[in-house]
DNA sequence: GGTCATCCGGACCCGGACCTCCGGTTCCGG
DNA sequence: CCGGAACCGGAGGTCCGGGTCCGGATGACC
């Protein structure tokens, strides 16, 4: 693969980040090429459809969500993960804002089913660590942090300032001291 | 107006909230047609566009929201106001799960400017009573309140049980009593 | 029951967005 | 330095969905 081919993949995927943070997913190929530095055919060469390209997103989304939730993982104290984890989400979230709304279209399993995995994995194991601890509302599984999360990114959409939103997630989630 | 006329309208907007509801944002104005019983002529001479059907939606969710405010607001105890709003809330976003992703396309003062205001009127009125009860985290504004709502709209179409949901917010605006 | 205005329905436009294709250009092995 | 292969760019093609229009039917008033 040539050097400008890789450079150009690289401004493409950068551009369309941006892009679609800003316009959500109605944001269009042609504005992307553009902004990009680039032909629309460039474009079509290196995400051969619009779906590609959406899912090569999400598969560097999936990378970085995994990757905050291993440093996470690292602290000791499991509730401390569990906030760690929360603030980098929110603050990711903020920085992303419009690109959330655009992940739903296209099925999670279809494009990089196992990185899905490895992040269900990881979280599985955060979310039983802080039950362990006794620091987390027992009802909560996995999947219900998985959605809280979710809604924390729709409520930065909407305005909220994200630390704020993420000190009131958390102090929703904390187990009641009996 | 005709009585059938009428009718038909009725109709439309029922069948519209329901194929939104199914296919969120992207639903197309032929299935909802069809699925009220009527062609795209008739569609179109009671809404004369896309964003016109929209905005009539639009304008029913926020009635319906302000009567559920105006509901918890008869409650004589603020924190019981809060809970008893965010509930019904929470129940209606359940029901109405896709609907929620396509008003956020159209700016709300287009439509219903005066029916919004009223809904941001009472909004603040039950925020500063639960305020000055001592009962509600004094950094949360009727903004805030009302983000996190569409946060929690987000987090119950991702699949998140209703009540859990609803009850982790709850607890996470609840002053913490120092 | 007759007449006419009103309404219904679906067969057509039209614009726009995704995607293709080919001539010109840029980078690597000999 | 040079041949060629890979790559770039943008002008279209195609399809699809929002919006129009007119012949036929239907309901209201006398």
């Amino acid at each position: 693969m040539r050097a400008d081919a890789r450079r150009n993949r690289e401004r493409i995927l950068k551009a369309a980040r941006e892009v679609f943070a800003e316009q959500g997913a109605a944001a269009q190929m042609e504005p992307i090429a553009r902004r990009a530095g680039v032909g629309v055919g460039t474009l079509y060469r290196n995400f051969p459809t619009r779906r590609a390209l959406i899912g090569a997103m999400r598969a560097e989304w999936t990378a970085e969500r995994t990757a905050n939730l291993e440093r996470a993982l690292a602290t000791t104290d499991p509730w401390t993960a569990v906030t760690e984890y929360v603030h980098r989400g929110a603050e990711a979230m903020s920085r992303d804002a419009g690109l959330r709304e655009v992940f739903p279209d296209l099925p999670a399993k279809e494009t990089t089913p196992e990185d899905e995995a490895a992040f269900r994995d990881r979280l599985t194991v955060l979310v039983r660590r802080a039950h362990d601890a006794g620091a987390l509302r027992p009802e909560v599984t996995a999947e219900t942090y998985n959605g809280m999360m979710v809604g924390l990114g729709a409520a930065i959409t909407a305005g909220t300032d994200w630390r704020l939103a993420a000190d009131i997630l958390l102090a929703g989630l904390r187990a009641t001291p009996t």
